[in-house]
DNA sequence: ACCATATAGTTGTTAAGACAATCATTTTAG
DNA sequence: CTAAAATGATTGTCTTAACAACTATATGGT
C-alpha cells in the first residue's frame, strides 16, 4: 500500500492547479501593466517574440513554438498585423500556408520591451536562488510532460 | 554589481511566465475532460468548492478566496445557480449582499468528484517526491506574495 | 487522372478574466 | 439629518482559450 502524499492542507489555498492559475494571472497581469504603453498584450507580446527568434516561420509552426491553438494563434496574429508589427505573406510552394515575418515596428517593439519582459520574470523570483529558480523551471517542465500525451508529440 | 541571473537557456521555452502558462492550461484541460459528464468546469468545480469548505459566504468573499475578481465571481456564480448546485440568499442585515449557499445536489457533485482532482494533481505531480512536491507550492506561493501589492491586504 | 484523406488556416460559440462604468445600498462626515 | 464616499453586485467590452465546423489547397492510393 501507497502512502497518500499530501495534496493540500489549508483547503484549496495549497492546491497545485489554483496556486498555477494565480501565479500565471499575477504575472501576466504585472506584465500586461508594464506593457500598456507599447499597446501590446502579454500574450501578443509572446507571439511576437517567436517570430523575433525565427523569423518567416508559417502559423502552424509559431502555434507549437507559442503553446497555443491554431484558432488562438490566427486572432493574436491578425491583431499584430493590424499593428503593423508583423506581416504575412502566402507561402510560394504551399499555397495553404502563410510566411510570418516580423516589420521593422515590431522589431523595435520587441528590442524596447524585452528587458521589461525580463525584470518581470526577476521581481516574480525574488528571494529564490538560480538554484531553486532552475528547480522550479524543472518541476514546471515535469509537470507539462507528465499532462502531455504522448501522441501529440512532434 | 549583481550577478545576473539566467532567466532562460532555450528562448521563450524556459521562461517563468510561459512554463506557468502552459502548466496551468494542461492542468485546466485535464481536469476540464475529466469533469465533463459533470457539466462543469475547473473554475466553476474551484468556486463551488470553496462554497463547500465554507458555506453562506457573500460573494465579494467568495471571489477573495477564489482569486477572481467581482464580475468574474458573479458570472460563475450565474452558471451555479442555473444548473442549481447554489442558491443566492439575499443579505438580512445588508441588503446589497447576497449569501451563497450549496444544495444538495451541488454537495453531492463535490463530493463525488474531489478524487477527480485529487488524481489529477497526482498525475501532475507524477515523479515529484512529496518534498519537491512541497517546494513547489512554496515557490508558487512566494511568486504571488512577490507579485501582490502590499496594499491589497485583507 | 480521380477520389479520399490530410493539412493550413479561418470562423463561430462559449467560458474566463481584466477593466471600466453603473446601480443600489450602506456608512461616514459635517 | 443629509450629502458624499464607500461597498456589494451587475453589466458591457475586449482578449485569450478550447472546441467544433468549415474552406481551400495538397498529397496519396488506386
Amino acid at each position: 500500500m501507497t502512502t497518500e502524499p499530501i495534496l493540500y492542507k489549508n483547503g484549496l489555498n495549497d492546491s497545485l492547479g489554483f496556486l498555477l492559475g494565480v501565479a500565471y494571472r499575477k504575472m501576466s497581469n504585472f506584465l500586461s501593466q508594464r506593457l500598456k504603453e507599447y499597446d501590446i498584450t502579454p500574450e501578443q507580446w509572446s507571439v511576437l517574440y517567436r517570430i523575433y527568434e525565427r523569423d518567416g516561420l508559417i502559423q502552424k509552426d509559431i502555434a507549437a513554438r507559442a503553446g497555443k491553438d491554431k484558432p488562438t494563434t490566427t486572432r493574436i496574429l491578425d491583431s499584430l498585423e493590424a499593428k503593423q508589427f508583423i506581416r504575412k505573406q502566402v507561402g510560394q510552394g504551399d499555397r495553404r500556408s502563410f510566411h510570418i515575418y516580423m516589420t521593422d515596428k515590431g522589431r523595435t517593439l520587441i528590442e524596447e520591451t524585452i528587458s521589461i519582459e525580463r525584470q518581470t520574470i526577476r521581481d516574480a523570483a525574488a528571494g529564490l536562488s538560480q538554484e531553486q529558480y532552475d528547480q522550479l523551471i524543472t518541476f514546471l517542465h515535469g509537470i507539462i510532460d507528465n499532462l502531455t500525451l504522448t501522441s501529440e508529440s512532434e
